[in-house]
DNA sequence: GTTTCTGCAAAGGTTTTGCAACAAA
DNA sequence: TTTGTTGCAAAACCTTTGCAGAAAC
């Protein structure tokens, strides 16, 4: 967990006049130990193999702090379940492309479509306050070939 | 209804040798009677002041089947709930902003943007199924003047 | 000492499903 | 007739909440 992480969330704790608790410690320090996107749920699992007694309640009410600190962000992969993307710190304006076969998930950024989404707000009367593309794509590879690479891959971290 | 979806559902029901039913007609007939997004309870609603016999179950059923033949899109409003658009037939590319002060939603269509999408997707080596852009923004009428019409008007709205 | 926080279990809300009766082809 | 469809009620699922005891400050 960097550095950034453990100080934005004391501000932000302190300036509510919220405590810092080990539930939440521990909590931040899951879902800041991967670059991988996760549900809530996932979350807990991560959270019990540090801490078994944190509670599931817990892990949503830390999640709706994290969010409000912009520290996490709710993403939507189209897989009825809101997943939070860790990546907003390094990558602040990333989107998401998943791919329709694998599922895999791909995150790209573009300063181009950036501005034109920002053109579009204000011509349209508006103030930005926050944009996300979401594309669903088939992998080239799996077309020519068949067969896809990752999907081998999800399968098999499927079945594990 | 215009005689396009009436077109479409028959061949997709033939085609997958599914039956029309007096049920999933009142159905069509009420989802595309609005330009308004709605959420499938919504939809039960509209489609009760036709027939009050048709149950919640058929509703969710028949909507899945209207979106898997592309004659509605389920779309995030950001609202914890899915909503149906029926106006992908008018304008197949269109995109969503919501206001975060009033909840209006406004539809906007940009072929630069559909563009600059389509070329990024290739970039990344995958072929575009389907793209969508969800962009949250402030009325500049309210932040000049304090208040918004749209806002006065959804609050009569929800106050019926 | 106060006030916030936690875990538990129950409740909430939306969507899906099993089933027997019904309706379309 | 055969096969798909419906309504009902129950189940499934994720998320939120009330509460009493525990922990932070």
């Amino acid at each position: 967990m960097t550095e950034i992480v453990r100080q934005r969330l004391d501000e932000f704790l302190a300036s509510k006049e919220l405590r810092r608790t080990k539930q939440r410690d521990v909590i931040v320090e899951a879902a800041f130990s991967t670059k991988e996107h996760f549900t809530a749920d996932d979350l807990h699992e991560m959270v019990r193999k540090i801490d078994r007694t944190v509670s599931r309640a817990t892990v949503y009410r830390t999640l709706g702090l994290l969010v409000e600190c912009s520290l996490l962000r709710e993403i939507e992969l189209g897989r009825d379940q809101t997943y939070y993307d860790p990546n907003f710190l390094d990558k602040p304006e990333h989107n998401h492309l998943v791919c329709t076969d694998c599922g895999r998930v791909v995150e790209f950024q573009d300063e181009h479509i950036a501005l034109l989404e920002d053109c579009i707000t204000r011509r349209l009367g508006f103030t930005p306050a926050s944009k996300s593309i979401h594309i669903e794509a088939s992998c080239e590879e799996l077309s020519r070939s068949g067969k896809c690479g990752y999907q081998v891959a999800a399968l098999a971290r499927d079945h594990r």
